[in-house]
Parts: structure tokens; sequence; C-alpha cells
DNA sequence: CACGGTCTTGTAAGTTTGCTACAAACTGAA
DNA sequence: TTCAGTTTGTAGCAAACTTACAAGACCGTG
């Protein structure tokens, strides 16, 4: 998408650190230390603030895998555009009301531009087939994923068939039972290890559904699921680092429904205008109107 | 937190258009037509594009509020690693699927970014001091905003007070006809329209409870709310944009969590850690391990 | 329709900025 | 201590960006 190889320029500098030379080690510090200054300043400038020469400064940027100062810049100004990655900050208890915004937006965003680099296309196309030519569809998913598993749920207008979320291990395991060959069964989680979701979909399997995971990596869910699609979520495991994984996931069931709504027909468009139109004059209390 | 005054360049050339100079206008349109082309040229290449001489690209920039070439570059770069928003463009049919995928993730996070920048810091701030000070607290919300009130509720560890989400029209008027001074009574709408919702929050101050208004924008639950929480999401009403608003809502109610759980002391935090720990251990079937 | 003023646009010169070749300094091993 | 290899800085150059100025287009007015 942006960004040549590798992701983003603040991560990168991070991965190279020790393979840099001394001199080009202190540009480092000065660039990691404020990223958004650097953005503003020029070679020279930089070369001052880091204290050395400006050829370094070049010699810098290329190590990190840039075409030049020019483009070190451009790609430092779209790091930092995004936000700076929770794999690379830490919210702290003393931080002030507008720094702990600033960082958990700049975790969400930072993630979900992750997930829009590393999403397998395919994966999606084929998902997208399947669900548009079920004749019915099943969401499961605990904890935080039960929640993306319900969000599915309420796009049922935009799948055009029937559609069930089941957020109790028990009404999974029975919906399960009770697939077709025609139900797409769509099983979300993000570790993919969570052993009665595993459970349930080998049962759906056994009955000829097909399986499509939503899950965070490579996993048991990933290997047992017809198609799988991986939302790597860059979650780091601190404590105050709110679970981002839903975040992205939810991103990727909007675009299913999206996408499948594209497959229909335009009376299916039609449908749905009609029915945002008397949705919004039931909110305000005048049916009918 | 970046890009100057007014949001993403992208979105101030538009609002710019009709105050530019006709050959002003040719190098918007190159720009509009290929942002991400644009960012890799030179200010030659730029005015080679258009059919215009060097400095009409230089006063091009200026008139959309950068300064010089240099800094439009940079902030083009910003916004075009952000991706282009939903107001500039529109999910169509015949895109293939790297192009629908690209475009919802643009939407997501532009969406985002938007909220990152107007986000009431001073609401935040208080909606914390009340949510850490009270003795429980009870969401609200319907549709869409029923997911962001149930993803709430699952946090409760880290607000340390029993929490209820209730996505039942009934059984919200019921908590907040149960609700308390010391309650705090969040309550989630997108248009902040709602009759249902409005006539629960009045019963809810009625009660006495605090009553905290995540909305979309300017609206009658904002008037009723003791805090409220504006949430703009840049939605556009073209039928196969996905609701997007959701998502910000989500990242807010992650923010309340972590500055509550934040102002708790280190046992807390210690609780939380040994929570994961076993959480992860039950997922994967060995219980106490 | 011609004229004058104003606004728009391009030409050309000037200044800053980033790049590269080369030489000096440093490091480590024999 | 000396030598080879690596690292770093100096100096000059080429390219890019900016500014001043003049030519041309446009519009209203006489």
């Amino acid at each position: 998408m942006n960004g040549p190889a590798g992701g983003p320029v603040l991560v990168r500098i991070n991965q190279h650190l020790d393979q840099l030379r001394r001199s080009e080690r202190k540009v480092a510090d000065v660039v990691l230390a404020n990223p958004r200054g650097v953005v503003q300043m020029t070679l020279a400038e930089l070369a001052e603030a880091a204290g050395v020469s400006q050829p370094t400064i070049v010699r810098f940027a290329n190590a990190i895998g840039c075409d030049g100062f020019h483009d070190f810049r451009i790609q430092l100004a779209q790091s930092v555009a995004l936000g700076v990655p929770a794999t690379q900050s830490v919210i702290e208890a003393q931080d002030d009301t507008a720094t702990t915004v600033g960082k958990i937006f700049d975790f969400s965003i930072t993630s979900l531009d992750h997930v829009r680099r590393h999403l397998d296309l395919d994966a999606i196309g084929r998902a997208v087939d399947t669900l548009a030519s079920c004749s019915n569809i099943v969401f499961i998913g605990l904890g935080a994923s039960g929640i993306v598993a319900m969000d599915a749920e309420q796009k049922f207008p935009l799948f055009g068939v029937p559609c069930s979320a089941q957020i109790d291990t028990h009404q999974q395991f029975l919906a399960a039972s009770t697939s077709r060959p025609d139900t797409a069964f769509v099983a979300i989680s993000n570790t993919g290890r969570t052993v009665s979701i595993l459970d349930t979909v080998r049962v759906a399997r056994e009955r000829g559904a097909t399986v499509i995971g939503i899950t965070g990596g490579p996993s048991p869910l990933a290997e047992l699921s017809n198609i799988a699609i991986l939302v790597e979520s860059l979650d780091n495991t601190d404590v105050y680092t709110p679970t981002i994984s839903r975040l992205a996931q939810l991103v990727v069931v909007d675009i299913l429904a999206t996408m499948v709504l594209l497959r229909r027909e335009e009376s299916a468009l039609e449908d749905i205008r009609t029915m945002k139109t008397r949705l919004s004059r039931m909110r305000s209390g005048m049916p009918r109107a």
C-alpha cells in the first residue's frame, strides 16, 4: 500500500539498531526520542541535533532501507501520521489525559494499518464467495470475539440470508450439530486455540458446513478451517494495553458484509436504502411519517 | 496532534477547490487523481504532470495552507498514510477485492484519526473522574451502540465496580428506574436522538445518577447528559459504507476503561495480570496448570 | 469596441538543500 | 608499532525549492 518493504520506519529503525555504526546510532536515538520534531528538520538541522556530519545522516537513511534523506523524511512523516505502535511504547500511570488518549488511538490505528498490510486478500475473496452462495450463516465467538460475532449478526440485512450469532458454548455446539452443507460457519477466536471452539468447529465440518476461521495468526483453528482469515493484530502483552484485536476483526467483518452485498442485485440495495430511511424515522419516534 | 490546522491535506484541497485559480486547479486535479504517486514526485515533475510552471505549484501549496512545497509534500504523505477518507471516495460494485478492502480500511482509519483530533479531552477527564468514584455502572445502547455497551460491560475488571449493559428498551428503563446517585449511567447513541434512550436518560437523571452520553455530535442526548462525549465519526450516507461509528466508540470505551484502571492501586493491576494468565490457561483447556 | 486596471501565470535568477567523492581519523590485529 | 580495514568528516557539486519580476489574460468601464 505505502512505505516500501517492512512496515513503518520507526519499527524498522528499532530492528536495525544493532547493525548501525556508532554515529548512526546517535542519529537513531534523536529520531526515536522525538520523531514528530525530526519530521520538520532539514538534513543539516538533524546533523546538528545528533552531533554528527551531514553524510552520516544520509548513510543512516540508507542503512534503514530508505532511498536517501528525502525518502527517509517522507516515510518518517507517514509513520508519525499513523502514530507510535504499541510495540514501541507503553501506557504509564503518570501520563496525562492527552498522552494516554493519544497512545490508545495510536495503538488502534497502527494496529489497523498493520492488518491492512498483512490481510490475505485471496482468503477474503474465497470467504465472500462462500458467504454469498450459502443459505444460512452461523457466527460463533467467546468473550471479545463474541462481541464481534454479535456485530456480524446485526449485519444480516447485508448478507441477505438468515444469520445467527452464538456466544455460549452449548448453543455453539448445538448450532454446529444442526448445520448443513449449505451452512457457512464463521468461527472467531483471536488465539485460535480455545478448545471448545475447536471442538465445535470439528462438528460443523463433519456436518459438511464450510468453516471460515477468523483468528489472530497461525493456529489450530486456522488449520481446521476451510478458509482461514488471519488478522494479525500487534497486541502487546502490557496490562494497560486494551484488547485491540477486536477492532481489526470488526473491520474484517465489515469488509465481508460489504463485499457480499456488492454481489447482490440492485433490488437488494434498494431494500437497504428503504430500511435505513425507515430506521431513522423510528428512532425519532414518528412511525410511517 | 499532527498536520497543522484543519485535518488532512486531501480534505483541505477539496474544501479550497473553488478558491483556487484555474492553473492551481489543474494541480489539485492531478493531486486528487493520484495522491500516492504525487508523494514521490519532485516539484518539477509535478509541474510537468499538471502542465503548469513551477511557481504555480508553490502558490498552490500556499493556497491550501501549507508552508511551501516541502511542507505540502510531507503533509500529503501523512494524509496518504492514513488513507482516503470516506467523504472523498465511494465503494463501487466494479472495484476488485484489493480496492474494496483498501477503501474500507481507509475509511476506518481516517475516521479514527478524525476522532483523535476532535475528542474533547476535558470531557474524557470528567467521565473518568465519575467512573472511578461511582459504585456501579450501567451501559445502555441499541443496535450497533448496543454492541458497544456489551463490549464495555466485558471490561468490568478494569472499571473495578459492578457493570451491566442493557440492550433492550424495557431493561434499560428498569435499570434507569433503579439507579442511584452513586450510579454512573453511560448512554451510547450515535444519533443522540433515539426517543426511548432519551426518555430513559431523563429517568436516570431524576434518580440522581450521573449521566455520561457518548454520541456522534451535538444532539438532545448531549444536552441531557451531565458529561457529553462527542465522537464525530465522518460516517457518510452511502449504502455500502459500513457503520464506522462503532469503531471510534469502542476506542473511546477502551480509553475510559484504561484510564480508570490507571487510577486504581497497584494491587488491582496485579489482579488483572493474574486474571489474564489464568484466562489463557483456561482457553487451552488445562485448568490450574 | 477600445482601454485601463487587476489578477493570473510563466521566465529567470537566487538561495537553500541534499548528495558524493575523497581524505583524514580511528580501530583492531599481527 | 605498524598496517589494513572500517568509520567519519570536509569540501565541492548538482539538484531542488523559492522569490522577484515581467508578460499576458481577463474583466469591467468608458
